[in-house]
DNA sequence: GTCTATACTTGGATAGAC
DNA sequence: GTCTATCCAAGTATAGAC
């Protein structure tokens, strides 16, 4: 009977959510995890500070939805951009393309900041693992298409690369808030794009007919 | 007339002043960022939490000044034990000894956690910028002894792989949060050896009489 | 110069209004 | 189910005692 109000209150509920996982992710963003409140959220999408303990339990259980969104987007959009691989160069070339995108956007960041969060709230921790899982397997996924393709005369294992390209990837993203212009790193992927094209020399192509 | 009591003054607040930048090193490290306020420094130490105020300015100059102390000792022992190169595998080992004493130890994490706050503390970019430059000296000039010595026949530059190396230590201390078992990162390391090891085979040593 | 008591501000969380 | 008013705890910073 209350169905077409409550249906709509509903509706009103989603949508406060909605626009306090977008004020939580900008704000986790912009000014950092020390920076976000519940207070700064609920400013920011103008709202009241306590819709975010009713709708969420907390600001970190907030800040979680936010961190699932903005990964879900961005491993999309990776997973687009790699779908097919081209050859090592451009490959790396799109890869850098990529990390501009997140060190602008602040994927990476809110991630970063987040896995700093942990040492002042462990109950994070079990929480990050999870969402980190689904990075390391597309990096490793993307590193075997790129061995298998490179027929590289050697046998390498996946998971140590991948770590450490996740590792290198948070990394550099932190290290670019140091030095915001974006010179080291474009030159940085300019010279793996060099030793990629060396690596890709060294292999031994299948004769092509 | 009053030198005695004022130097024994004096002394007593040099005495302050250390404890604070113990207690406020370890506050970081073990609680983070967001966990390091004034009061969690001052109770840690046993002190009242305004004298982080009247000794240092405020709780983000005492955590430089904590920095300061953690990194300079970190320094002094990476020199001590790179003073030597001996031969690349054995080398890539006591780097990995190292990191693993750094996650230990938590400096890194010291250093991580206060470019994270950068984001909420923008006047401590600038710092953190000056703070970092003589670790990357450091690594450049490790990188341009172990490149002459290894007779490598090509020309490198150091920049840039010192950038990721940098870096790449960053990332792999803050993932090492998450999966505290050392197996992934000691495989890594090993993964390096190996490498380093191909390297040096590629490489054409001169006669050697 | 060193430190404490304390005022003030911000953040987290809930009881209850709608 | 949705949201607001409000309380309590924590953090910062200073005025003034020693």
């Amino acid at each position: 009977m209350t169905k077409k109000s409550s249906r709509g209150r509903a509706e009103e509920g989603a949508r406060t959510r909605a626009r306090l996982v977008e004020a939580a992710l900008r704000t986790l963003i912009e000014e950092g995890y020390a920076g976000t409140s519940a207070r700064a959220i609920a400013g920011r999408a103008g709202l009241n500070p306590a819709l975010v303990f009713y709708h969420f339990g907390g600001v970190d259980d907030l800040l979680l939805a936010a961190l699932d969104r903005s990964s879900a987007e961005r491993l999309e959009r990776y997973r687009m951009e790699t779908a097919e691989l081209g050859d090592a160069v451009h490959f790396i070339r799109r890869i850098a393309d990529l990390f501009r995108e997140d060190v602008e956007g602040g994927h990476v960041t809110a991630l970063t900041e987040m896995i700093g969060a942990c040492l002042s709230r462990p109950h994070l921790r079990a929480e990050l693992v999870i969402r980190i899982q689904p990075w390391t397997e597309f990096v490793e996924g993307v590193l075997e298409r790129v061995l298998e393709r490179s027929h590289l005369p050697v046998q390498i294992t996946t998971a140590e690369p991948a770590f450490a390209i996740a590792a290198g990837y948070l990394g550099l993203n932190l290290l670019s808030r140091l030095l915001p212009d974006f010179d080291q790193t474009e030159r940085l992927f300019e010279l793996v794009a060099q030793l990629a094209r060396l690596a890709e020399g060294l292999s031994t192509p299948p004769p092509s007919r």
